[in-house]
DNA sequence: ATGGCTTCATAGTGAAGA
């Protein structure tokens, strides 16, 4: 099984990026993240004709996640349960006795903003959920735009960001609380390029200066990570002309 | 330098992303 993350930022723009994509890396399951697009305008016939079933929660102009997979999404459940939240952030579901979680994790602006204070009450709230999720679904993997650096290699100035946004030891102890739980970033179980970034500044030719950060990521439990065979990042659709501003995570099990 | 780009939104004096 070869499961993908992306962050399309848009899926209306992105949609032409994505077919080719798929078509190209045929991955099993997909979690999409910042889809931009109401459920009544999601392009579920064009992923259906690519081959893929569709599961989504949208909503106009913000968040919003989808799962594609080429077999069937069972189980589905939106949002975190008890967590009152008008934003679309997350979707589960099982695909081929997998249970898969999609998330897109609030950004929190800057630590000082109240959407940190929101991005760390959500982070607990996931982690509490999953904690009861995992004695389910001992085969879980968490997979979206984590919007969390978690160590200084994961990002391009360590010194420069240092407790800012995305790094801030806060965010890091959230992510390691995630972990904590059994769950193991399967990026790290292999050997990797040095500078592996996942998301890259539009502004200052970020891209073409490596300036960029690795905020997504997938997550497997330990009977997953036991097949778990390769996992990279895929830089090649960030090339593209009007691309995402994140690229594609992929795992791969056995 | 609180910008630089891109998106969606509206027609802003924009908002938000990361």
């Amino acid at each position: 099984m070869k499961m993908a993350t992306w962050n399309v930022n848009s899926l209306k723009v992105r949609l032409p990026h994505l077919l080719d994509w798929l078509q190209a890396a045929q991955p099993d399951v997909v979690c999409l993240q910042e889809t931009k697009t109401e459920d009544k305008n999601f392009p579920a016939t064009e992923l259906e004709q690519a081959g893929y079933r569709v599961v989504f929660s949208g909503q106009k102009t913000y968040n919003g996640v989808a799962i594609l997979a080429k077999s069937e999404p069972l189980d589905v459940q939106i949002g975190i349960p008890g967590f009152e939240d008008e934003q679309r952030r997350v979707i589960a579901a099982t695909v081929c006795g997998v249970r898969i979680v999609c998330v897109y994790v609030p950004n929190g602006q800057s630590v000082d903003s109240d959407k940190y204070q929101y991005k760390l009450r959500w982070l607990e709230a996931l982690t509490h959920w999953l904690s009861d999720e995992l004695t389910r679904y001992p085969e879980l993997a968490l997979l979206g735009d984590y919007n969390i650096a978690p160590d200084d290699r994961d990002l391009y100035d360590p010194e420069g960001w240092a407790g800012n946004i995305l790094v801030s030891e806060p965010e890091r102890a959230a992510f390691f609380r995630l972990e904590g739980l059994g769950l193991k970033d399967c990026f790290r179980l292999f050997e990797q390029p040095e500078k592996s970034y996942s998301w890259w500044d539009y502004r200052m030719m970020a891209f073409r200066r490596n300036m960029g950060l690795r905020i997504d990521h997938i997550l497997l439990s330990a009977p997953l990570v036991a097949r778990c065979t390769a996992c990279s990042i895929d830089r090649a659709p960030r090339k593209l002309e009007r691309p995402s501003d994140h690229t594609p995570v992929i795992a791969e099990l056995g």
